[in-house]
DNA sequence: TGTGTACAATTGAGTACGCAAGCAACGTAG
DNA sequence: CTACGTTGCTTGCGTACTCAATTGTACACA
């Protein structure tokens, strides 16, 4: 078997299984899908709070009417409202509310949390970073990521 | 941002982008979803062509349901068929058929060619190497691989 | 021998997407 | 200014799952 089908599924595997994991804690403790978190999240960073809605697609990497679904959520939680823009007729930004942001809060200190454990118990400090640049050399991984400042 | 959550957010989009990108071309060329693949690849090498519906589930990262589902469509399309085990009769065993595994043949050259496409157009073998075995140590994605044997 | 617990598999109901199609607003070429 | 291709977003429909509940079997123990 190629190195890299050997790669490739496992990347498969741990997708499933670490997801499985984060999104049901997620969900019971504070009602938030991944995509939903991640979503807070990634508005929460951005500059006034607020994304078009493509270029969230593109980061969270849904397609359009992925984003309008997830959003439909969001929106009707209160935690993200719609924002025109006025030099661009078409696009309709998401806008992270204050409850929004509220919830964020709460809910990444356990978050965070989980993911460290679930990364730190099995690998060091060193193997975490070589982990993090071995995927972002991926195709479309890495790209935005300048964009995105650090916390 | 803690080290462990940049690695988490680029399994995801690692994940979500390589899955896309295979799954349509396995779909298109041949008929496939991904885990049909992976259901498939694994009975081809299995013992006897064989496997137990709740082993396989635990190998795809899939619940016992989805894993019914899954060989619901492959039994309709005559890739895999039903058998039952006299000692236990709860179990039933996936059986690959003739025509599965034809189908996995013609199917696999392609997708190892789009999966090493993928990997080693971005990663020098060495890394590739790294990467699975960092992958590896992540809970729940190493555990069942010597149970399978190489090809 | 019956009885309780554990397990394999399925089924029904619900969810989170993708794809294809559509609409409206933009940019540009004529 | 009009016509046309492009872009941002949404909608209808289909699909691949999950979870909870159910059925049938296996096994331990009184």
């Amino acid at each position: 078997m190629a190195p890299a089908v050997r790669a490739w599924t496992r990347l498969l595997r741990a997708h499933a299984s670490t997801t499985r994991l984060l999104n049901t804690q997620l969900q019971l403790e504070h009602g938030l899908t991944i995509n939903d978190y991640e979503a807070l999240h990634l508005l929460s960073r951005a500059e006034e709070r607020r994304m078009k809605r493509v270029d969230l697609a593109r980061r969270i990497v849904l397609t359009p009417s992925g984003v309008t679904r997830l959003l439909e959520g969001l929106e009707q939680a209160g935690l993200v409202e719609r924002a025109g823009c006025p030099s661009d007729l078409r696009v309709t930004y998401a806008q992270l509310t204050e409850a929004g942001a509220d919830r964020l809060r709460q809910a990444s200190c356990g978050h965070v949390g989980s993911i460290r454990a679930l990364f730190e118990e099995h690998l060091s400090g060193a193997e975490v970073e070589e982990l993090t640049e071995l995927l972002g050399k991926l195709p479309g991984v890495a790209e935005c990521d300048e964009a995105c400042p650090a916390v």
